[in-house]
DNA sequence: GAAACGCCTTGACGAGAATCAATTGCTCTG
DNA sequence: CAGAGCAATTGATTCTCGTCAAGGCGTTTC
């Protein structure tokens, strides 16, 4: 099971899918739309999730208006899990036919309390997380456009699943990956359009590409 | 028991010193010298701290030199918890007499193990540190200058000991402060010399301030 | 007490990214 | 298939903040 983004700077995701999934018997499935909301900001908290199939992002709305997606979800990740009793972000479904499997708070906290195995389990997937959201921090204080679409980049190959052979599909628009990266979509176009034109990626479409020149990417990077 | 940062977009510090100082006796206790390094980034994890006294800082270095912190640790405030077995930063003392208590990880895993209610105890503190991290997020992603100055100064309000009448001191230099919000030194001081120059607080030195318009400053941040 | 040093502030300038504006391409719908 | 509407790209301009430079303030040291 996992929770998120890897890429530089970035603890490794353990897949753990199978390890955990028995778990899933316990939970209830849903399948989602395109734009579909899972739970909104401020709503009550008392589920957990775990996305099976497609994505979703995980974001935040200032009361200016300004979006800031703080994780891309994708299948395998566990989320939902707060410290308070709301939650702080809302979840919205990427992509048709995305699928979920939620569980109620309550019987997790109880079986945590009776398997400390599965305490020990969630405890790491949570400390994973701590880890990421760390990265995530240098990255978004220290580092320029070019660098951001870069790391994001590595980070997504790092997530696709490994039988497509080097092509990777980008399931969010280029407002999510603006969004998510604290830059202007019109930079994160302008960035592609550099990596592309220095033979460091290769487009088929807009949402699919592959990685041509893997060390220049790489060296992109901050870390 | 705390973690850390709090303010706007935040989650809310339960001060629960008192509930777990218990664990306290299981440590072996350390007074630091101001600069002095607790641990450092790459070195191996094997401990937790619990910091009772003094501040300290959380930071990364990348490759080319740039420096971030991730978070300021004052009294109260647990760290050094990881997914994998190395440490990600490195942790220094701002302050001369910090002290702190060190635990060995393997003690606090079996603790877990053995008592539900202390495993608990840590998930909270794991998924209050996982809110407060998002939090960052949107402050390093979404936010100007002056709302992230703001923000830091009201988040360091409502972690001052209450005795102090209103008067907050600020044990870190303005360096520090650069590199916690992600700008430079130089953009710092000139947003509190906005920020004084407009009556929203004012200054009794370099280290010592006072809200004067509260109000005025919670609106200069994003949430 | 003078010199040296680090910390903080202020000013001038320039770079990088945001914003504004316009065009193209793609997809969905009727 | 045409039109609407959104997604993506590109160009022109603006603006915030980083960088460079210099000076002030406070503290330490001998």
């Amino acid at each position: 099971m996992q929770l998120a983004t890897p890429g530089p700077h970035c603890a490794p995701r353990t897949p753990v899918i199978a390890r955990l999934s028995p778990m899933d018997s316990l939970g209830t499935w849903r399948s989602y739309e395109a734009g579909e909301t899972v739970y909104g900001q401020e709503d009550v908290g008392d589920h957990w999730y775990r996305l099976l199939e497609g994505a979703a992002r995980k974001c935040t709305l200032t009361s200016d208006g300004r979006r800031q997606i703080v994780d891309f979800l994708m299948p395998g990740d566990l989320f939902g899990f707060h410290a308070g009793s709301r939650h702080d972000c809302s979840v919205e479904c990427i992509t048709s036919d995305t699928t979920m499997v939620r569980f109620q708070r309550q019987q997790m906290e109880s079986l945590m309390e009776s398997d400390p195995h599965f305490a020990r389990r969630v405890r790491e997937i949570a400390f994973a997380s701590i880890d990421r959201m760390q990265s995530r921090t240098i990255l978004l204080g220290r580092s320029r456009a070019l660098e951001r679409v870069s790391g994001f980049l590595i980070e997504m190959v790092s997530r696709a699943s490994p039988e497509t052979k080097g092509i990777v599909g980008l399931p969010m628009s280029r407002y999510d990956i603006a969004d998510y990266l604290a830059i202007a979509v019109e930079t994160v176009s302008r960035s592609l359009t550099t990596l592309r034109s220095e033979q460091v990626i290769a487009f088929l479409d807009a949402r699919h590409f592959r990685i041509v020149n893997r060390r220049a990417l790489e060296a992109q990077c901050c870390n």
